[in-house]
DNA sequence: ATTGCAAATGCAATGTTGTTGCATTAAATA
DNA sequence: TATTTAATGCAACAACATTGCATTTGCAAT
């Protein structure tokens, strides 16, 4: 979807720094970390301005935050699905051990697992690591 | 396991903080957080020991660390098997979303997935959030 | 087109989490 | 008990993230 459209729709002004963003992680096909972010949009925002504008999409569903195996978070545009009524998280995140990239995969047949007693899950996370298919 | 004990198996020196960190999480059902264990410490060490103790245990496979939803680390013993020569690592790391806390359940039937070509499986991890059985 | 206002930005300061260097202390072995 | 080597404490530093506030800018109403 065109960042332009995607901010009106959420009632977000569109700024050069938002659009910048939006496209960047749309053109990207795995998840971006602020620092990646930080590089590609150069001198041209400040760091704390991505800081903002990315807490602000993630606020309105339009991209999500993963946390990779050192604690680094990523960032990836959310499935189309995620934008309406119902938010669609059941996917798969993948981080490949070679060049630490993180893909957003789908996968059918979502696996379900029964808990203990006493705890009530609420939402199941699948965590993959591996050699993604560009280090493969 | 017995703290002393656990620590000349792996031939490492028996250090007041080191056994009392061990004996927390021995005692603590729960995943601890670095501050937790400084609270729990108290003034007894040091911050920068902390982390050194935590680290030569984690690289002696003596705990193992859980990043939260919040990126936060988490340690807890690791299960017996753990310590053999086959490291068992396909247990569930559940965090309460009412107080936070993270446990380390075993599931069986451990699911099994089945990745986009290209993509090279090595290790699935499992994050689940829902309500514990203290808060549910 | 111009204006007015709320939202977004930039900058500086601050906070949080974790690491490193080095001098000192203490645990284990002989 | 002496010796050695690992562990600790302290200070400094580094990376990542947040907050306050003055300034700028998008955008809706005029």
């Amino acid at each position: 979807m065109e960042a332009l459209t995607l901010l009106k729709q959420h009632g977000l002004r569109s700024t050069p720094v938002r659009r910048m963003l939006l496209e960047i992680m749309d053109s990207t096909e795995h998840a971006v970390s602020h620092a990646d972010l930080e590089q590609k949009v150069g001198g041209e925002a400040d760091r704390v301005t991505l800081y903002r504008a990315l807490n602000t999409f993630e606020e309105h569903g339009i991209i999500h935050k993963v946390l990779d195996r050192e604690g680094i978070a990523r960032f990836a545009l959310c499935m189309d699905a995620c934008t309406s009524h119902t938010h669609v998280d059941e996917h798969l995140h993948f981080q490949c051990t070679s060049c630490s990239h993180v893909y957003c995969l789908s996968v059918d047949n979502y696996p379900r697992v029964k808990m203990p007693d006493g705890f009530a899950l609420v939402r199941l996370s699948l965590v993959a690591e591996g050699l993604c298919k560009n280090c493969n």
